[in-house]
DNA sequence: AATATTTTTTAGATTAGTCTAAAATATTAT
DNA sequence: ATAATATTTTAGACTAATCTAAAAAATATT
């Protein structure tokens, strides 16, 4: 169907949209891709050819409908697989993406059903990341970064913008994952880094930069 | 390291040592891997090149140590994402080889080590054969051909020689399973045919054809 | 509005893997 | 031992994906 490298472009082109908005320059995609301008507008000609992307000449790019789908389709092969791992094979979250990026690519819908069955169906990943259903409808959360909340604000933190290992780390030695509630017992006017509280116990303080990297939602009152 | 042709190149070398004997010729491999002679001469020097195989001009090929541990790593992928397939995600035996041809290509050796322990190292896979250990040890069963043992030899069945999804259905529907005890009750002389008698329970004729294409061993006297 | 800079596309090569057709070598038959 | 046949290798060409360098187009600056 598309080869390997097909679909690498077409996640990436995904990934832009989500991150960057509508149109996707040549350079963004070479930049994403670590590949050059020239090799980006070659691929771009087939991808069009074969209408996986709108794309006209110094326009700029989109996804088609069916690129779209596509798209989905990886990353809801990518999320489960790093789920997998993660679930039933003793991964840290910060050694799946690897991994994933290589198991994203096999083809076998009855395979990817199978694993989805297997590991009952999870909503996401297990970075908080939303999974796509096998008809590529893809549930966005409405999280919000940690760093737009105020001091005395009460959160559970779903999700993490920075997928990086350096970063999954340091969440991890700080003892902060997903699903805790983390408090704001201070904001730093200086520099809005913060001191929290994570689930009532341990006490701690975190750059804004390490804030703009952690996603939460509210804590819902009972 | 490898591509993942060079890898099916190699392994198809080792698959027909195997089954052929010593050396290899240009011929063998470009049947088994539905190519042309010209385009595995191209692929041979390059598996020279890197050490993988024995290559002499119109000699034949066999493969380097090298070249063994390479197959016998792939192998082994093989074998454990087929157990994989069968004992976790309810894949049945006679669907698992194409997936598994993909997955074994997959590069990580925690994945398989994980793999392995998730399925409590086992030691053959869903169609009998051994699956090799992580230093790429192999453990060759000493079964033999149903079609070499005579009237009222009891066997336990141990592996299939074809390992298409037409045979293996025909297996299903007759009932024969790996770990069955076969007894043979009739050899038609005539063609070899044989009248078996599957776990003291259910008798049938199955063909010599049959018969050469399922791997048992003497059921072991207690 | 004209010029400078940046972005994007084209032109032309390169590499891996494949093919067909022709040449070279090995094997088999006479 | 020669000739006929089969096998294997080489030569040259093709496709997918990549690259560098140059040309074209778009954008920014004066
Ligand atoms: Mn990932
Ligand atoms: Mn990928
Ligand atoms: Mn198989
Ligand atoms: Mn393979």
């Amino acid at each position: 169907m598309n080869s390997f490298t097909e679909e690498n472009y077409i996640k990436a082109i995904y990934k832009l949209i989500e991150s960057e908005g509508d149109t996707i320059s040549t350079n963004a995609i070479a930049e994403k891709m670590n590949t050059k301008a020239a090799s980006v507008t070659d691929m771009l000609k087939k991808l069009f050819a074969k209408k996986l992307i709108n794309y006209q000449k110094y326009q700029g790019v989109t996804l088609t409908a069916k690129g779209e789908k596509v798209a989905l389709n990886i990353i809801r092969k990518h999320r489960l697989w790093e789920m997998f791992l993660v679930e039933k094979l003793d991964f840290k979250w910060d050694e799946v993406h690897d991994v994933a990026e290589q198991l994203e690519h096999i083809n076998s819908d009855k395979l990817i059903e199978q694993i989805d069955k297997f590991l009952n169906f999870p909503k996401v990943d297990p970075h908080g990341d939303p999974i796509p259903d096998a008809k590529g409808k893809l549930n966005i959360p409405k999280s919000q970064l940690l760093s737009k909340f105020n001091k005395s604000d009460v959160c559970i933190m779903t999700g993490v913008v920075d997928h990086s290992a350096a970063f999954l780390q340091y969440l991890d030695k700080s003892g902060i994952a997903l699903g805790n509630e983390i408090k704001i017992k201070d904001v730093v006017v200086f520099d809005r880094s913060l001191q929290i509280t994570i689930n009532k116990r341990n006490t701690l303080f975190i750059s804004n930069d390490v804030a703009k990297n952690i996603l939460v939602i509210l804590k819902p009152q009972p």
